[in-house]
DNA sequence: GTAATGAGGAGT
DNA sequence: CTCCTCATTACC
């Protein structure tokens, strides 16, 4: 696009205004300013194809390309101007370098309310208190809100909103008349939640954490990633909030934090709200009501709020004063974007860390095979070969609960054991022990439901779904087959369709059928299932687990939502049910997912005063991966797996970008793949000079899911040992399909740095 | 993305 | 000859 010209005016009251909006065209548009007052950066209403949108100013330049008798006026125009400099060149160059359009870039970083026509004012929040004592004669028998009321007050220094909510719906009408004769007060909040009472006290830093601090801090103030890698329960939060504490000594100062996901949230926001209570603090996720997302976004982007922790999307907040960065567990895969612009959060925050000329701390127990390249060398590995470090490693190795040991992992061979309905004897005696100390036991199995397959003993038909080339899982309370791909859900059929045989079964274990085989071999034990489908509500999961917490569960049985962050201090046995299918699986990052699964897994047992034991039950124990795991021996797994990657020119060892295409018919996909390999070989060979490294272009192939939701999926990957010479050929590969025929009858995104293939 | 546009097919 | 549907094109 133009450069804004030099000579154009700072404010516009006529003149021309170009635009960009939330639509897939890689381009601006201009209007007429029919005489508002209009800013480059404000948000302005703007007619668009029979339609109104929200489009963000980018310039006000003195003519326009297109004749003036086509242009349109402007509608209407904010005043305020969501992004600064810094932020916009961020969202500018993750734009081009996810090939995602700019004005769709821009907008979907804002919260809805400011991509929405109506007025974006926040409701003001106010919380209420008791100015001096209840007067005795005030309230009258009959007064049963208004007393109820009062004695909420009473209980309390100040009431929110909700709370006085609980109370009755028409508490606003009978709250007014003591407003108005004083008897209660109110003051505005604005995002900020009151901090607890400041209790926790500050525990000692082990030598290892110390020095951790001490190193990041000695490089304040310039651009710095470092790799914090701690084993579970290595005190990392600790070695945060001693940043946290340094960094925002400064005035004004601003942190962003980022967590994988939301269930993680409460946890370090009630660990920094008690222990950095005198900043202000807000959070960024999907849980958040929109007038909350907005008020929170404000508060960071105006400065206001000193700590932000958030997850992946905030990576884009405006934050004027950010002085650090933060990403707690960077290994996990939550921090890639899988639609819309597939950015992953890891990668923006170095970008954005790199501009900003701040140090950026990534904390993991099992760090991305990424990271830990880009951190090898000074590990004093062979493992990199010729690469050079890029980000400082700090290593954690002890738990800095001095008492807390580490879990004994242990394998069980299914082979020679084999399990009876999921469970192997090893494990049911090893649960049967714990019932009898008075002790608590997880299991852990990577699949919600009843059972994965339903299957026809006389034919061997397996229930499909209708929309996707997979198998069904059976949810045997709700009676139904779901797809855990689609959502689609189909009756569970009485007999056979294929052949009529009334004899299906279902076959395989998942959650809901171990838990109902615990109940029936423990039947004196309390058993809780945790999964998408008993954790429902957005408290549900916070009162199961304080349920655990009292002691109230004996055996808990979840998918990997139990695998993060939660401690448990009664807790001696992990069981992990079936690992089998990610070890073989043809997805290559699959055995790096699993070790940092069971590694963070098997962190669950014994954080408290009691050892730990898992088992893993597997038919393959003599596998590498269950070795290093025995040894908690992170690094020299990653360093194995670092050598498979070099040899196959994998991430991280090269870089790959793959074109995602998919329609209702694979014959289209399949034209348009072969195109487009076909080209984008013809590019690299006409333009080999230009390539500093000639990049690969791997023929198309179906994922893993062939057909997605009556969609067709092919994939073709382009692969590169260096980031440029990949970028070029994209560039080219995204013109190229943006003009392609067939353009209009499928579907294609470009997803850079893919997590799968 | 979606709204307007125009080409081709069946129906009155 | 009109109305409808579907694909194509333009969107400032």
């Amino acid at each position: 696009m133009c450069s804004a010209a030099l000579s154009s005016p700072a404010i516009s009251s006529t003149g021309i205004v170009r635009v960009v909006l939330d639509v897939p065209l890689d381009r601006q548009f201009d209007y007429l300013n029919p005489g508002l007052d209009i800013l480059v950066g404000n948000r302005v209403v703007v007619p668009f194809a029979g339609r109104q949108l929200i489009g963000i100013v980018m310039a006000l330049p003195a003519e326009s390309e297109v004749p003036v008798n086509k242009l349109k006026a402007v509608i209407q125009a904010f005043d305020d101007v969501p992004f600064d400099d810094a932020t916009l060149k961020l969202l500018r160059f993750c734009a081009d370098y996810y090939h995602y359009p700019f004005g769709q870039t821009l907008l979907s970083s804002l919260p809805l309310r400011l991509r929405q026509i109506k007025p974006a004012v926040s409701r003001k929040m106010w919380m209420y208190a008791l100015a001096h004592a209840v007067p005795e004669n005030l309230v009258g028998k009959r007064q049963l809100v208004l007393s109820r009321l009062i004695t909420l007050l009473q209980q309390h220094k100040e009431c929110s909103e909700t709370q006085l909510g609980d109370v009755s719906s028409g508490w606003r009408k009978t709250i007014q008349p003591l407003l108005e004769n004083g008897l209660v007060t109110r003051r505005e909040v604005v995002a900020i939640r009151p901090s607890l009472a400041a209790s926790d006290q500050e525990p000692t830093l082990n030598d290892e954490q110390a020095h951790a601090v001490k190193a990041i801090l000695n490089k304040i103030d310039r651009f710095e990633p470092w790799l914090l890698f701690g084993v579970t329960g290595s005190g990392k939060t600790e070695v945060y909030i001693r940043l946290l504490q340094a960094v925002l000594a400064e005035p004004k100062s601003q942190v962003l934090i980022m967590v994988p996901e939301i269930n993680l949230t409460p946890q370090l926001e009630g660990r920094f709200r008690s222990r950095l209570s005198q900043f202000s603090l807000v959070t960024l996720h999907s849980h958040l009501s929109e007038s909350e997302r907005l008020q929170h976004w404000h508060a960071a982007q105006s400065g206001e709020a000193r700590i932000v922790i958030g997850t992946r999307l905030s990576v884009f907040t405006p934050m004027p004063h950010l002085k650090m960065m933060i990403l707690d567990e960077e290994h996990d895969g939550s921090y890639k974007q899988q639609d819309g612009m597939r950015y992953h959060a890891r990668d923006v925050a170095l970008v954005r860390a790199k501009q900003c000329r701040i140090p950026v701390v990534l904390g993991s127990a099992t760090p991305s095979l990424e990271s830990w390249y880009n951190a090898l060398g000074q590990a004093g590995s062979v493992a990199a070969g010729q690469k050079k470090p890029t980000y400082r490693l700090l290593t954690l190795k002890n738990r800095a609960a001095a008492q807390a040991q580490l879990p004994r992992i242990f394998c069980v061979d299914t082979t020679h054991s084999p399990p009876e309905a999921g469970l192997t004897p090893q494990l049911k005696q090893a649960i049967t022990k714990r019932l009898e100390r008075g002790e608590q036991s997880l299991l852990f199995i990577n699949r919600r439901g009843y059972a994965p397959v339903l299957h026809c003993s006389a034919c061997q038909w397996l229930a499909d779904c209708r929309r996707c080339s997979a198998k069904v899982v059976l949810h045997l309370r709700q009676r139904l087959l779901r797809c855990h791909h689609c959502g689609d859900e189909q009756a569970v059929p009485l007999q056979c369709p294929s052949c009529g045989n009334a004899d299906l079964r279902p076959v395989g274990q998942a959650t809901q059928r171990v838990e109902e085989t615990l109940q029936q071999l423990f039947p004196q034990a309390r058993v809780a299932r945790v999964d998408r489908d008993t954790i429902q509500g957005k408290d549900a999961l916070t009162e199961l687990l304080s349920a655990v917490h009292a002691g109230k569960v004996d055996i808990l049985i979840g998918t990997q939502m139990l695998a993060k962050g939660h401690d448990f201090a009664n807790l001696t046995l992990v069981g992990v049910l079936d690992t089998d299918s990610a070890l073989y699986s043809p997805d290559y990052r699959a055995s790096e997912r699993l070790f940092a699964q069971l590694m963070q897994v098997a962190g669950r047992a014994g954080r408290g005063d009691k050892p730990g034991e898992v088992l893993i039950q597997t038919a393959f124990p003599q596998h590498p991966l269950f070795a290093a795991l025995q040894q908690q021996n992170y690094a020299e797994f990653a360093n194995t797996l670092l050598q498979e990657r070099i040899i196959l020119q994998f991430p991280p060892a090269a870089y790959i970008a793959v074109m995602k295409a998919e329609a209702a018919d694979y014959a289209l996909v399949e034209r348009f793949l072969n195109d487009l390999t076909q080209s984008a070989r013809e590019y690299v060979l006409q333009n080999a000079g230009t390539f500093p490294e000639k990049p690969m272009i791997y023929d198309p192939v179906r994922p893993g899911i062939a057909r997605l939701n009556r969609m067709e999926r092919g994939y073709v990957m382009l692969q590169c040992g260096q980031r440029g010479a990949l970028q070029q050929l994209l560039q080219a590969a995204v013109a190229w399909a943006r003009q392609h025929p067939l353009q209009a009858k499928i579907r294609w995104v470009v997803d850079v740095d893919a997590l799968e293939y």
